[in-house]
DNA sequence: TTGACGCTTTGGATCGTTCTAAAACGTGGG
DNA sequence: CCCACGTTTTAGAACGATCCAAAGCGTCAA
């Protein structure tokens, strides 16, 4: 009978050794596999292993290898139902490869975000994944992050120096692209006269769909009247107060792109409040693909952003990086898909 | 002019006390803060953290103090906004307590969630909160975990062997409360011929709830007619398939208790195709107050949980847990509020 | 002069693992 | 009998922090 397993403590390497008359050099080749020791030592070992409840201690190996095992994943805001699926596929992959993620949620304060990066920071990741806060500023990032650790920026661009983070990696949604084929698929269905509704001018984001939707006006020779420009705060509460302004210039649009999903849906009630009938009397379209898209009514044609699969795309990005830091850093815009539903009709007297 | 930072290497304690000239043991009381330091010492110790860009590492210190600074949270699916929101409020007190999150997404699969556990126990968590996947087996999460960390159950039990997890703490929603709540309000307006109303057998919140119903109608001298229980899938789409199950018996409901949001909203659409107005010509209730909740039509009457409340009150039990392993484990049941909304409206003809 | 006493500072061991170089051991050829 | 050789095993120094006991130092009373 060995000795029994240590009772205020947790097992460790040495214990194992004395446990079986061993070294601990030759434990340690039993945990990694080495194909050194001998088939019998190797078997006596394992067996003193799972008697005594080993628990292999990363944090020490990581200590003596100078190596880490852990991810960062900061998101401005978990409780979106976009970055929560966007975290299972990163922490889908990581899982895979044996790295831990580490969470840190700010909520979108710039304040709290500096100061989760400094304490992630303190764990030594591996790598990072960042989708900013909004207003977060280049070099205080950087001072927060150090030059060292890869760092990976999700989904918005951070104000401020240029070159204080050209050498960090990117993964972008095609903004651009998808607006623009939202509006080409509208464009497509007849309509002439069509508003891009909602949005920040503020964010990057809604600056580049406002960019994709101009492109596929422009090219199909169609003029934009400034009041079918309309801003409105990305939810559903704004996107109902607003939508009357869409109305207000001399020509009403019979159609509209919207910035996202949550706006779309506020505009159909706004557009039910005119006694206007969404997909019949008027046509949109959404971004994003959210779960209430295929079940409103009219179910709304938008377009697919697969968080989940970015999640993935992610956080293969940031192992390349953490395995090889050698090559240029890179940028990868992400395609998105257009789903056409009920929502985005021909206009009701074809012009 | 001190030394300049190394470069290959982290910076470390040992760098700084190499460039100021006094023992590691100094600079570590510094970072410490400690007040043995001499107020001019700590001042040239802090210029020179500064100078070379020190960061802490505190898996190094973990180490020596046997310590651990992180929890693990380990869920059944992070995309559920139900799970995420938790998630988001289990970060938000362990930030601000400057522990660090270390995340498990299972999927559902038992047999990640082994993995997911003994991947995360090699990190040496100081304690795990943990919503099981279905079907988890005690006996196999403890062997996972060992005896030793402490650990909350969150939302749902375990099957198997109680005796094998009687030490760990536990954080349930009250829904046996919730649905008595919702029955007794239905009863106030008036109506005598309720149903329950979707969910699964097999899960023990649907029993639960089922239990809550059962009492408020008994305590109100109600009787149940069989035809009033009825099982579906807790989807919107299997909602509507069986919503005339409702119908099928001699007497016909004038309310129904569902088992979630989802299946009322995909009730509403059965009645619908019955032509019954849900609001008008029959009440319902819902669980959960998902954000459709608030913008069906009518609005929906159900029992908020406020997942992120319940995330921040899981980092408390299991931070209480953690400082102090002795007192008796603990059941906490949090409790629901009813919101009323519209669709919960009086019988159309007083009984 | 001595030593007792605060106030600071410090060397060295230690946490649990891995790495390195070398030792132990059996074996077979010269 | 000795040594070279392949196979296993091992002692001891790392990794970067903290803890402990003790030491340095200036001051002041005896």
């Amino acid at each position: 009978m060995g000795n029994t397993p240590p009772v205020g403590r947790k097992v460790t390497l040495s214990d194992i050794a004395a446990g079986c008359d061993v070294s601990r050099a030759t434990v340690s080749l039993v945990l990694r596999g080495s194909p050194l020791v001998n088939k019998h030592t190797r078997a006596r070992v394992e067996e003193e292993l799972r008697r005594q409840g080993y628990v292999y201690n990363r944090a020490a190996a990581n200590l003596r290898r100078r190596t880490s095992s852990s991810i960062a994943l900061v998101l401005n805001d978990l409780a979106n139902p976009f970055f929560a699926e966007f975290a299972a596929g990163v922490d889908e992959v990581l899982g895979d490869t044996g790295y831990v993620t580490l969470l840190g949620s700010t909520g979108e304060s710039t304040e709290r975000e500096l100061a989760v990066l400094g304490s992630l920071m303190e764990h030594g990741p591996a790598g990072i994944i960042l989708s900013p806060a909004e207003g977060s500023d280049a070099q205080q990032i950087l001072s927060a992050v150090g030059g060292v650790t890869p760092l990976l920026l999700f989904n918005r661009e951070v104000s401020g120096d240029v070159a204080a983070c050209d050498h960090w990696d990117r993964l972008f949604l095609d903004n651009q692209r998808g607006a623009r084929l939202a509006t080409e698929h509208l464009i497509g269905q007849g309509h002439q006269h069509i508003a891009f509704y909602g949005g920040h001018l503020g964010s990057s984001s809604c600056r580049q769909r406002r960019a994709g939707y101009m492109e596929a006006m422009k090219a199909a020779g169609l003029t934009v009247e400034p009041s079918w420009m309309v801003e409105c705060i990305p939810n559903r509460l704004d996107a109902v107060a607003q939508s009357e302004q869409l109305f207000k210039g001399k020509t009403a649009p019979t159609a509209a792109v919207c910035y996202n999903d949550a706006v779309a849906l506020g505009l159909m009630l706004g557009l039910h409040q005119r006694g206007l009938q969404p997909g019949r009397d008027f046509a949109l379209t959404g971004f994003d693909d959210i779960a209430e898209a295929a079940v409103s009514a009219p179910p709304l044609t938008t377009l697919a952003v697969t968080p989940r699969d970015r999640g993935r795309q992610a956080a293969e990005l940031i192992l390349q990086r953490v395995k090889d830091p050698s090559p240029p850093p890179r940028q990868t815009i992400a395609p998105v898909q257009l789903l056409v539903r009920a929502s985005s009709c021909p206009p009701q007297e074809p012009a």
